[in-house]
DNA sequence: ACGGTCCAGTAAACCGGTTTGCTAAACCGT
DNA sequence: ACGGTTTAGCAAACCGGTTTACTGGACCGT
């Protein structure tokens, strides 16, 4: 009931016209092939039908879609929680909408992003956090889409946009070690797959790698029970260090992986009465916009998250263009550290419940 | 060049499986009609030349594409700035996953509207924050595809999902007349073509309406020149304050139109040196997430951002369903104020530079 | 042995465009 | 008046699936 009139279609306006289906078309897409005053009757039939070439159909018949996806391992809504990926979202969006491409989201589909990859009609994939452990690369390989991954560096030989997660985390410990930091706590952002944190291609284990490398030129160990992980948001950064202080944990400093996560534990160290950065020094990871506007604004490594999904777009858009063995497949970008207030040199020491079991 | 093997088609595996093509699209859409038996060999076959059913084929055909599009009147990448999209497309995708549907944006294509809803192949869209001055309605209108309005209260009968604009921001204005502020400066957000700013529909006129309100039952007047305009963004919010301030404007406490831009004034007032709420108390409209991880934290309008994303969703899907015309094809939701710590009661009268020519 | 149901599978139409190859007419210079 | 080149437009194939109508054989009860 609810279509009260079927759009019109091609062969509809033709009639009308009195032309071929085939004037039709060229009379919208290569008007140069007709007359012009019969381009001019024919776009005036079809406006009177109000005609509007489905879509679809246009689709199919020239083997492009004219859309790029946007292919992430968790729900979408998750995904939009962080503000990160909302960046790197806004510069997917910019490139695509100057290559003319719309942008669609794939993401699983009741809990399975193959089908979900199945179902998606895109001329290319930009694949964000990927691991290894997903099947899925392998699937899009074969189907012959042009595809990039972002932020894993799990498949060394897949084209590939990351960025120096280990100079960037190693410049972040290495400031709060200047700052005199010596008790310091990581707050990792936790696998989708649970298996795959201890993957070492995983964003938290590159990272942690960095930190570890700064602490270790200042001959300080980071314990397993200093990493506490959490999902990239807000709530998780709350948690994540709740988590750690009800473990026991009294750093002078965080380390946090993620912006959202770093914002949480202010959070949080704030609900414990501890003082940013007089307390505790706080750092974050990815420099977003809101790092800025934070009370105190964020210490944080930053990465170009924008720029990211831009190259993204481009990459996807030549396909297998840049075929060539001799340049690496993995485009990667650089972090550097970005000093703002959430830290400072290291509290005086101060009286400290003993409560580990020395 | 990059296709090195063309996908295999539906005839490809009916050839190798010895069997029709109807056969093979049974085996996968119907497989009861098939014994079982040939179901398992036409899938092995399938299998085998890894066959993917062409989805945009498949669209074509059944007529669906199994999908929503979130259209707005601005690009993608300044919609992607504010979070308060962020929040109500996860709304959004939470619902088009629990109804199988994938997401596509819809955003100007080179500037025209118009030809990206022409372009898009959706099933049904949500379109936020069109007013009435946009022509596409009538364009999404006569395309016959189902369709929602979101946050435009332009078009009384066009379908629309939209929030008690006027109660909350009353609520708001309310809440601050009663800590005793008369010095209110209102930040609203501009409309995305300029000449709109005048329409009583806009958002801004509504909510305005709200705080006029609550400040005309205290005998307040908001004179025009303590009203400024901005982007919806935290920058936007940084802009506009300044901007006031620069102008001779000097509130004890400011009624801003989004969460993003409430951000944005406390940056901006706390680089003049205001404290806040003790100098200023700030009150949003939104309640965004990061309302709550703000120092102070925000207190602003709650309206259910989610909630409206999801319930587009289903609204959408119901098409044409709900032509009852008993029912108002506008669903509205409530707002209520929630008080955090940006506002405060107003600050006892200090010495002010007189810099206005009175 | 017979007519009637089922069952498994097929052929062909269909979705709504684009694109290729062809033709008939107009136009050209000589 | 004529062969050669454009020009304008058409018919039909094609993209890759889905779906309808149909068929031949197996199975059924009597």
């Amino acid at each position: 009931m609810e279509q009260a009139t079927r759009r019109s279609t091609i062969a509809d306006v033709a009639r009308a016209a009195g032309v071929s289906k085939a004037a039709v078309s060229f009379a919208f897409n290569t008007p140069e092939r007709l007359s012009s005053d019969t381009v001019a009757r024919i776009r005036g039939v079809a406006a009177g039908l109000d005609y509007r070439p489905d879509p679809v159909a246009r689709m199919l018949a020239q083997g492009r879609t004219g859309t790029v996806g946007i292919l992430t391992p968790q729900a979408l809504d998750v995904i939009f929680a962080n503000p990160y990926f909302g960046e790197f979202a806004a510069g997917v969006a910019t490139a695509a909408e100057a290559a003319g491409l719309a942008v669609q989201f794939i993401s699983p589909l009741h809990g399975s992003l193959a089908r979900a990859v199945d179902r998606a009609s895109v001329d290319g994939i930009i694949a964000v956090g990927l691991g290894a452990d997903h099947p899925e690369i392998g699937q899009i390989r074969r189907s012959g889409i042009p595809y990039i991954l972002v932020d894993s560096t799990a498949l060394p030989d897949e084209p590939a946009i990351v960025v120096d997660d280990e100079a960037g985390a190693r410049a972040a410990a290495a400031h709060l070690v200047t700052l005199g930091h010596r008790r310091l706590l990581v707050i990792g952002i936790e696998p989708p797959s649970a298996g795959a944190a201890a993957e070492p291609a995983w964003v938290t284990s590159r990272r942690l790698r960095g930190y570890r490398a700064a602490a270790g030129d200042a001959g300080i160990a980071i314990q397993e029970d200093a990493v506490v992980l959490g999902p990239a948001s807000m709530e998780g950064g709350i948690e994540a260090f709740h988590q750690a202080w009800a473990a026991g944990q009294r750093p002078t400093a965080v380390l946090a992986m993620s912006d959202a996560m770093a914002i949480g534990a202010m959070r949080a160290a704030r609900e414990l009465g501890l003082r940013v950065p007089a307390d505790l020094s706080v750092v974050g990871f990815d420099d977003l916009n809101v790092a800025q506007y934070t009370d105190p604004p964020l210490t944080t490594v930053n990465q170009p998250n924008r720029q990211k999904g831009e190259e993204a777009v481009r990459l996807v858009i030549d396909g297998g263009t840049r075929r060539n063995p001799l340049e690496p497949a993995q485009h990667q970008f650089a972090t550097h550290l970005v000093v703002r207030g959430s830290t400072a040199i290291v509290p005086p020491l101060r009286q400290e419940v003993p409560d580990s079991k020395a």
